[in-house]
DNA sequence: GATAATTGTTATGGACCATACCAAATATCG
DNA sequence: CGATATTTGGTATGGTCCATAACAATTATC
């Protein structure tokens, strides 16, 4: 998933075979054929977005080591938050989760005590969500992690003005495309 | 992966008990209980990146869905079009692809006729790659079908100007976050 | 009260990603 | 030159994420 450092590993002996491998190279100009010409590429939204995210992700991952939160478990958690009472189908689908694929996301964050499954009691089918206090006080950690860390960089990066206007239209696209 | 359409499913009927079950509840003010709040998620940079870039993702299956192009697939296409004379690990590492996992994708598209592996007689362990007649022509007509159905969205949904933006700033985080 | 719908769950398969390893071909260097 | 190391394409394999079908328990519907 490198990639934007390339040409490291390309060598430098391919595509060339007249008018050039009788020449007196030695020294000057030796490593060409290097670095491919990305093209149209460069202009993919789709291609530029994916580079973007997985670099995203990366660099979020980094950051949480010391938590061991993925984003994924981290936008539960956030949401849990916010949204106490609700249960398993509502955080799920509000983050774009199936069901099924939610269910060892819990039993993971339950066995490690940040968050807990409460039969209902109105609805004895459904699990009511609620962060356990280590859960409270990990996401507590988290978020600064993430602001200082994490967020701080697109500021660096990109400006605070650039970096609302970025969020504001990659969520419209979200929403809207 | 919706999502964002939510509140379909979630239902109506629970986190009330007091105070509001012994009403006269009958037509107005009924399904609340709705829409749970994003809250700190819809500012982080991740969470909304990935949401937008599925959504991208998935509007290029769609304007493609008569070719049978994945994003991938077209990223593979067009460098190999830009950049004729190229071995796989060159192509691959390019595009943030793994060599092994480079195998089954070439195997497919040399299937269906759009490229082919040509044994360098430079260095006979690699294959150069190159686009066959079929695929220049599968490519230029995918060409269109991004740049008229697809990429033509994000300027009726931001505008030239902040199109141009978008990609520079997500090319930016992409090189150097 | 019979039938339909919902909730959490299991099982399962596919797509994508990453590592270890291999044979053939080439590069390197004593 | 020849022994060793490196590179290339490839196989095998496992992990993670995503999607569907099916099921028991519970609740809603009529």
């Amino acid at each position: 998933m490198t990639v934007s450092k390339t040409a490291e590993k390309t060598a430098e002996k391919s595509a060339e075979k007249p008018a050039d491998a009788a020449k007196g190279r030695k020294d000057a100009s030796e490593p060409q054929a290097e670095a491919l010409q990305l093209g149209e590429l460069s202009e993919q939204l789709g291609y530029v977005l994916k580079r973007a995210q997985l670099k995203v992700f990366e660099n979020f991952l980094r950051c949480m080591a010391s938590l061991q939160l993925t984003p994924a478990q981290f936008s539960v958690l956030l949401l849990v938050e916010k949204n106490p009472g609700r249960n398993q189908t509502e955080i799920a689908s509000t983050l774009g989760i199936l069901r099924p694929n939610f269910v060892a996301m819990l039993d993971n964050l339950e066995s490690r005590d940040l968050c807990a499954r409460i039969r209902s009691t109105n609805d004895r089918r459904s699990h009511i969500l609620v962060l356990t206090d280590k859960g409270k006080a990990v996401l507590a950690r988290a978020k600064k992690l993430v602001a200082t860390k994490h967020e701080a960089r697109l500021n660096d990066l990109l400006g605070q003005a650039n970096r609302e206007a970025l969020i504001e239209m990659l969520a419209k696209i979200a929403n809207e495309f």
